[in-house]
DNA sequence: CTGACAAAAAGTGCATACAGTTTTTGCATG
DNA sequence: CATGCAAAAACTGTATGCACTTTTTGTCAG
């Protein structure tokens, strides 16, 4: 957040880190959907447009890529990452595991200034549940990202963010209308259930929540989903 | 090992990942305690041990640190990574979870083939046993490598060996007497777990297995296990 | 028109140069 | 001798240039 205003100020000096700038700044495209699967990122226009060299673009991308938001092959352009449904599927998985384990921490120790900061995010979602769709994504994601933050456990807060930018991603292939505003509820469902509940029945509002953002999406568009132009184009032939 | 040789061989051509070469061979490295937590790895150093320019190697460092097992700091050299007491808990814990799925996946699906494979490892674990500490460690974490390769789940494959990679290096900063021969036995009945058994009872092996090689060395230096120098030198002190 | 194919354009892969930042070393000083 | 401090050495941060590859474009024969 306050990345972007440090990066003006270009004194001459060494300048704080450009490429984990442009990182925040893709990642946050991506998640917004202003950036769609398979989209291009050449090195050179990405490099042109935050001003940097294409060394740092590339040093971007490659860290994109090893987080799974970008496909990075040899001596082509790289594209935002496309997920194939297993993928999906896969992503969900572990993103339930990695939650869960965030729930069981959290459970019954929300602090009451925790408890303000993720019902403000939830308002905000309420906020924008009209407005721009990517927006209430971005704060979806948010929501699960700092309630992972408030575990203090880095390890466990690099996992989740990571997996939940991913899912993201995924959504963005493969949920057709986008269904994720009934989400507020279930987000304030949740943090009432973490604040007082004992760690099992939270963890299985967890598990249920995100098993219910999992199928309104990716079951529901059961099978392939493809955006194979050969598929897309079939109904058209002849 | 065979890497050096064939960097050597400069035909002017494109080369193959020369980036990928060179974090096989330091994530191999690491996990065999050639390299310990802490140890320097400077730029130019690991360029010309590899004979390719700083850009290469820095890109591998890069990306070792997007794994967790280097740590970057801004103008300072990189380091092994060093996993804090808290760090390999939760590098345990989230193992369990990943190891978890691909053992449900596996249950009762392993071909003979497979089986083969896996036994295989063990085989070579079991000779090792006595020799270089190194090699039997590194053999140990490629049995669960090689086990979550077979779920044929990338997404899945990718994380079970990130954190296998991390929990290795873990047990190199806290485990004290290398106590993880016993293995031998827990992977053989793994494999028959997984191969005849219920998803249930495989995956419960499991995580008896994980939870005992946690505790073996985690619990076992219980509390600081701290590799301070001040630590370490206070006994001598006065 | 349609294909094929070659030249031009757009991009990536990698080394290198140079600026800036630690870290080390060497020395003088209390 | 310990201490400070400044110069040298060791490194990292980043832009740039050149070689090589892929993609696009333009042209010409069929």
């Amino acid at each position: 957040m306050a990345e972007e205003k440090r990066e003006q100020k270009r004194s001459g000096k060494t300048g704080g880190d450009r490429v984990a700038a442009i990182c925040t700044a893709l990642r946050r495209a991506i998640i917004e959907r202003a950036l769609s699967p398979g989209d291009r990122l050449p090195e050179d226009s990405l490099g042109e447009r935050f001003g940097v060299s294409r060394t740092i673009a590339r040093s971007a991308l490659g860290q994109l890529a090893a987080e799974g938001l970008v496909d990075l092959r040899r001596n082509r352009i790289a594209v935002v990452a496309v997920p194939s449904f297993e993928d999906a599927r896969d992503i969900f998985d572990i993103r339930v595991d990695l939650e869960r384990q965030v729930v069981r921490h959290l459970a019954g120790k929300l602090t009451e200034a925790q408890v303000k900061q993720l019902t403000a995010i939830v308002e905000a979602e309420h906020q924008a549940r009209h407005g721009a769709e990517g927006i209430s994504i971005r704060l979806a994601t948010e929501f699960h990202v700092r309630l992972a933050e408030m575990t203090g456990k880095p390890v466990l807060i690099r996992y989740v963010t990571e997996i939940c930018y991913r899912a993201g991603l995924s959504l963005a292939v493969f949920s057709r209308p986008h269904s994720s505003e009934c989400a507020v509820n279930e987000h304030l469902e949740l943090i009432e259930a973490i604040r007082t509940g004992p760690a099992d029945k939270a963890c299985a509002l967890m598990d249920e929540h995100l098993e219910a953002v999992a199928s309104r999406a990716l079951l529901q568009s059961s099978g392939a989903r493809s955006r194979d132009l050969m598929d897309i184009l079939a109904p058209y032939t002849e």
